[in-house]
Formats: C-alpha cells, structure tokens, sequence
DNA sequence: TAGGTTAACGAAACCGATTTCGTAAAGCCG
DNA sequence: CGGCTTTACGAAATCGGTTTCGTTAACCTA
C-alpha cells in the first residue's frame, strides 16, 4: 500500500491553510457552484450577488488554483517560450530585456512564462511536444523567425497558439499569423538616405544570415535607401552572411579594399558594425569621419564606444510585451490574422556618421 | 446560462484525442486505480502487471497531465526563477546559458522552469507570492546572492523550497540552505600568485559591490593572494564598487595616478577589466607588457579583444544545470543543508598577462 | 387568476488524475 | 481443514475547481 518513490516531508510548521473556493461559498452562504460563476461573470447572477462575491473572495485573499481550473478547461495561463542555444549570436544582450517584457506584461494579465531551450530544430519539436502533451502552456512565443519557418508549419498542424517575433515569407508576411515585428527595413532605408544626406555616394551594406527573415528586409531597405537616394546599386558593395563583430570586421577590410571603396558602411546589427572599429584602428581610419557606419539593434556596447555608434535601436522589453499581449489576446479568442503590430526603430544619433572627407 | 467573457473557439480540424488513464485502464482491463498505482511504482501491485501497464502506456504514448496530477498532489513540478531587472549589469551575456542550463536539466528530469521578473524587491515579493499562491511552482532558483539575502528569510517563513547560485553570509555560509557556486576566491588568489609568478610586486585588485557575496569572496581571495605570494597588503590598491566597463576604466586611471602604481590589476569581473583595454588605449600602454590583467567571467567579448583576456571562465551552462538538479532532489525529499557545491573556475589564459617590464 | 417566462440560485456531474479503503482469492500454519 | 495473513486488485472518495441541469419564486401576459 505504501509508496516506493521518493517521500517528501515538509519538516514542520503551521503553513497557512489557503482558502479554497468551498470556504468562500460557506463564508457567503452560497454553494461553490454559484461562486464559481460570479467570480466568472456568467449572466445568471445578480448583479448584487456578483458584487458581493468579488468582495468577500478580495477580503478573504481567494485565488483560483490554476491548475484545478486547468483540469476543467483545459488552459493552464501560461505562455511558452522555446530558446534556441544553437542561434548564431545566442541573443545576446537582447534576452534580458525581452524576457523582462514578456513576463511584466503576462503578469498583469495573470500569465506565466514557461521557458525551455533546444539544441537543434528536432530537439525543439520534441520540447514542444512535450510541452504540449503535458499541457504546460498554452501557447507559444516564437522570436527569430526565418523566411521559412518549420516552426510555423509545425504548430499550425499542432492546432496550437503562437505568436512571432518577426515576420515571416519575407515580402508578404504569411496571412492569417499573429506577429510584432520592429520595421528594420524602414531603419535601413532611413540609414542610407541620412548618409546620402551627408554627401556619401558610396554606401555599402553589411547584412546577416539570409535564411532569417529581418536579414532580407533589412537588404530591401538598404536597397530601397539608394534609390530613394537617387543612388545607383552596386553588387560589389551588398555583403551578406555577417554574423559576429570578426566577421563584421573582415567584411570592413573586403569594402575598404575594394577599387573604389565606399565610404559609408551600414551595418544590420550593432555587434558586425563595432568590427568596424577594430578596422579603424588597424589603419588609422576615423569612424564618423574617414567612415561613416550606422547599424541597428541599440547594444549598450554601441554607446560605449568611441565615437559611440549611431543606430536605430529596438526596444526589446517593448516587444516582449507587445508579443505576450498579442499571445494573450489570441488565446481568448481573438483572429490571429488580425494580430499583427510593426513598430519604428529609434534612431539614437551617434558619433559614427558625419559627412565624408573630400578626396 | 451562457458565459459573458471571452469565447475561445477552436476553429476546425481533428486534433487528436489525448489517452488518458481510463482509455489505458480499459485497454488493460484494469481500473484507473491498479493502472496508476502502478504506474507509480506502488508496492501492491505485481511486477507482471507493473510491466505490463508501462509497456502499453508507452505503446498508447500515454502521459500523465501535470496539471490533473497536481489537484491531488500538490506538486505542478515546475521550478520557478524571478529575474530581477534592476540588477546592475542586467546578467550580461550568461543569461542564454544559465536559462538553457537549467532547462535542459530540468527537461530530462520532466519538470519546466517558470520564470517572471521584477523591478524592486516589493515587486519581486509580491511576484514570489503570486507564484506560490496560484502554485504555478514547486520551488525557487536565486541567482546573485546577497551577503545578507532578504530573499533567503522571505522564502524560509513561507516554506518554499529554494537553491541559490552563490552563497550567503560571506565568510561562513548559512547552514541549511542550498547552493551552488563558483570558487571566485580561489580563481582570484590563483591570479595573485600566477601574477607574482611573473614577477609582479605590486597588484591592485577592483572589486564589485560589497552588498554581493562574490564581491567579498573575491576580494578575501586576493588579499589570501597576497599573503600566499608574501607580498604586502597596500589598502590603496584595493577598489571596490565598481560595476561596468567605464567604472572599471577610471579605476585603472585612479590605479595607474598613485605614486607608485600598480604593474598589474586584478578584476572582479571581464566587464569591468575591458575598461583597462580603454585607458591602456588613451595612454599608449601595451596591455600584458606595460599593465598585466587578469579577471573572471570568461565572456565572450574578453577573447575578442587584442591581446585576449586572460580570465578565469565561469561555466553558467553547467551552474544552471546543477542548480536544476539541486533543487529537484530538494523537492524529492533531500536535506537542504546537504545539497552544496562548489566548483573552480576555469583559467583561459590570453595575453593580458606577463612579466613586468624592469623600470 | 391561470399559465408561461424569466431571474437567480442549488444540486450534482464532471475534469483526470491519486489515494484510501474494502475484498476476493491464494498462501500459510498448526 | 478451518482460521489467519498476504497478495493483488476493484470501488469509491478525493483534490479544487467548472459546467450542466434542475428548481423555486417572482414577474408577465392574456
């Protein structure tokens, strides 16, 4: 009859009893099942009656176990978050701040973040299908979406939930999926149009992996910058595939050897763009004068730096909770299609771009 | 009758039913009551009938729902952390790695990690209460001890289990708790006496906040350094406060303006050591010539920097992953007091450090 | 004023598990 | 072979809620 598992005894101590839904409706001198529905706003309580309850449940400290409702309704209020430790750049600084989001926002509305992590994309369909097997959230935050995102196939056939940092399908955004996105494009356009404001003719670009979705609307930015610029697109000057600041760096040294190098370089993120200033100190170059860079992202690191670097900064925390909020706002009911929130990037003014030096 | 609040309709399609324990009782031609009882490995029943429940329950991919166990265990197995967003240098760039540590470990194990944040110590009480109140979590992870950790006495009055990464009460560590941390006062007296190996005689050390218990291990590790080394304590060469790059960049200038400075510096943190690749840059010093440095962390940036930093790498992956194990066999019933660990940190050597150059 | 609604609540089933308790059959003992 | 344990399982209570289905009394309406 006894149990072979491991036991687990509480040392000691009162452990204050909590109030149960049974000890409110007593104190009210009701039965549970009347409570119930008052505290949930069904039509067929009075007003009064309504009233009455919510204040004895505040004064009496009654909260609803979760995980009681949950075995009824099948809805645990909690939101899933699946990390990826093999991304590129890991996130970086980002995590704090969008986590921090996520969690200040769910927590007004009375969610929790369940986190897990994956080693590669079959590792995170298994976490998610545990996840979901034992219904520990109820829906799914995705950031760093792709182009193509197995992620999104996968949950859709899964009938669950989810949201996107991000858009996806790169030129039209996939209908009928919640997403916030932060409008890099835009942020480049208006990168390149500052810097032909300046006086630079010849901008390059220094993009990212091209299997993520932001990394080819950033591009189309930057291309749309020239022409809004009235500036002609030269191949030579459209790098891709930059993911770290050597790399960045590298893809410095590349443009500033070119035949006829540019003399501005704008970055799609801040962590390529400080290569740029190891570059600069390698040949003696002054970033904001002989170069110009402006990037993306707003690392702190940016401001750090001398000169501190221009960017078009994200605001992470921001964007946690725009995403726990879309999430939310699905899962009670609302038509994911029409769940979609693009915001601007702000440009934080640097030292790092000026007018080019005449020849 | 009807509910008034939000509607939560399914669109369409199959989704599979989930088995649950009565399909499997009835494909057994057993009750619920035989099969979970041996599923739970209790003594009553025989070993055939315990193999064969397990051996259809995984023919049948049955699982347990948390949640419904929960009801009548109490237990949702899920480990709870709060991010505490005021923290001075916001958890840098570890966090991707603590949090995929944990769960990670968490995850073999069955269990998920709930995480939520806070803004100030109410903030991150009331979230505590929260948590524990909707029982959205068995038990706590603290990171960042404090010397004197109100979170410690806040958790203990309301018989949470809980680990923290890092100890309390600096010289002797609170008895009965659970932690797990890194060794910082031995990596810092290691770097005293590799820094006398070379031979240095005067080593100044920038410490962290003193509200931190790291903060005071590391610096009691330098001073033991020093005596190890048989070179004298000089109270002019210990900083402490000090918390993020330009505040490491004025200590190595405050350093280097005494009238018989230091030849090397001791750093409390990578963050702050960066600072010194600053002034040594202002100044036309050459770092491991002219100014040795050695420090603790082991981020990323500190090998991207020229020379590389020599440092004493923490491995937060693992701290997570042994912090998750700590608190599960806490939860499973282990003594708390006996749940300890502490690990060296690593030396990566880099080329910040080196013999002085003779005056 | 009889008959039909409607408003507001109680009683009981239910969700998916765990755990207590009861009990038939088998095994043991003298 | 009768009585007493075990062994191994079934029946039912339980956890803390939600939801369905009655039911009563007041309110309309004709």
């Amino acid at each position: 009859m006894e149990e072979i598992r491991d036991t687990n005894k509480k040392p000691s101590e009162p452990a204050p009893r909590r109030v149960r839904i049974s000890d409110l409706a007593q104190a009210l001198g009701l039965t549970k099942s009347t409570v119930s529905r008052a505290l949930n706003n069904y039509s067929d309580i009075s007003p009064e009656t309504r009233e009455r309850v919510a204040r004895v449940a505040a004064e009496m400290g009654y909260a609803p176990m979760p995980y009681a409702q949950a075995v009824r309704t099948g809805r645990v209020r909690a939101l899933g978050l699946v990390l990826e430790l093999d991304a590129p750049d890991r996130y970086g600084p980002f995590l704090t701040d969008f986590l921090g989001g996520i969690t200040q926002e769910a927590s007004l509305e009375g969610w929790t973040l369940t986190i897990a992590s994956s080693n590669s994309r079959e590792e995170m369909e298994d976490t998610v299908t545990r996840l979901l097997q034992e219904h520990k959230v109820d829906g799914f935050i995705l950031p760093r979406t792709q182009v193509v995102d197995p992620r999104v196939k996968f949950l859709q056939t899964k009938h669950v939930p989810f949201v996107l940092f991000g858009r996806t399908g790169h030129g039209q955004p996939d209908p009928g999926l919640s997403w916030y996105d932060v409008d890099g494009e835009g942020a480049m356009r208006a990168a390149v149009v500052r810097l032909a404001g300046f006086g630079h003719r010849r901008i390059a670009f220094a993009g990212s992996h091209a299997s993520y979705n932001f990394a080819l609307l950033r591009r189309d930015g930057y291309r749309d910058g020239l022409e809004e610029a009235g500036l002609p697109f030269d191949p030579a000057l459209e790098l891709m595939e930059i993911s770290d600041r050597s790399e960045g760096a590298q893809a410095a040294r590349d443009l500033l050897d070119l035949p006829d190098p540019p003399t501005a370089i704008v970055y799609s993120t801040d962590a390529t763009a400080l290569g740029a200033y190891d570059v600069a100190r390698e040949r003696g170059l002054t970033i904001g004068r002989d170069l110009s860079i402006i990037s993306y992202d707003g690392i702190p690191e940016g401001r750090m730096v001398d000169p501190p670097l221009t960017t078009f900064a994200v605001d992470s925390q921001h964007a946690g909770a725009r995403l726990a909020s879309l999430l939310i706002a699905q899962l009670r009911g609302a038509p994911p299609g029409e769940l979609t929130e693009l915001v601007a990037a702000q440009l934080e003014p640097g030292g790092s771009d000026g007018p080019p030096v005449d020849p």
